[in-house]
DNA sequence: TATTGTTATACTCTATAACTATA
DNA sequence: TATAGTTATAGAGTATAACAATA
């Protein structure tokens, strides 16, 4: 019983959306200082990569510098993230997590983790493997995808 | 060797952002007339349900009604739609695509389709047909979820 | 009085264009 | 002159609160 890809696709599709708007409402839920989608990515990776640059966090989230700048300023604004001109080369700005960032963002994690293991938890041992290895299968090809696309539309 | 569903919830909310991601990207380079995710899905939705009310796509979407009052307004300014009193509940609206709103979704649909299928290419027959179960699996759980944050934030 | 939908308002996400400061 | 970032402006997605029309 081969898949076609089509249908595959397809079922992407339609399922992707759904697991997205659980994350994000899952987040919001989590009012005491709710993180979006993007916020919450922008606080993990500047937490990978202490003293990071604009330029860098607006790649890895494929945004442009503009709409990543105003992003940051918000987290900025609600004292989640350090923003300091590098010493080095004064027109870059190096980016790290505050104490506060670095906490809320370890409960966001937390919370909506703990709220999909909850879905997650109707699954048998044999579809949770499954969803494993898809996962691990998408997310090379996806994540590929997506510098191609950021280096094409410059 | 069996997975933690923690382990596969942090997958999931890795891997799901890069989809959804992709997914937008390609709908917005559709230009002539491109489709956001939101729209793409109340078009499929109208559809599906020709005739269907503004509460039953919000219920779709897990949307409040203003903001798919919204949306609809929109895809209805851009004669996508049609929207009428229902003849029945005047209260009501009925809402139904027109010809042009049929042929742009299915060419948003085949294009995204298509460009996710070159994505899927790389992948061998099993790989894929894992995917395919994953998603199938996936989708009840996230659907179900849906329903039930919408019936408790009411 | 309850239900269906719209309007008003506000915040976030995202983009492009124009600008500033530094190299 | 080229690069890193910010500001100005604008459109879309989302929410809550207040309202209008119909049942």
């Amino acid at each position: 019983m081969s898949v076609l890809p089509e249908e595959c696709a397809r079922e992407i599709l339609e399922v992707a959306p759904l697991i997205m708007r659980n994350i994000r409402e899952e987040m919001r839920r989590h009012r005491t200082e709710g993180l979006s989608v993007p916020q919450f990515r922008t606080l993990l990776f500047i937490q990978r990569h202490p003293g990071t640059s604009l330029s860098d966090v607006a790649e890895h989230l494929g945004l442009r510098l503009p709409s990543t700048s105003k992003l940051v300023d918000l987290l900025v604004g609600r004292s989640m993230i350090n923003r300091l001109s590098s010493s080095g080369d004064r027109r870059k700005v190096e980016l790290s997590l505050t104490e506060r960032g670095l906490s809320l963002l370890d409960a966001a994690r937390a919370g909506t983790q703990k709220q999909m293991v909850e879905l997650l938890s109707e699954l048998t041992v044999d579809e949770m493997e499954n969803v494993m290895k898809a996962m691990q299968t998408l997310r090379p090809i996806f994540a590929l995808s997506e510098r191609a696309e950021v280096e094409l539309s410059r």
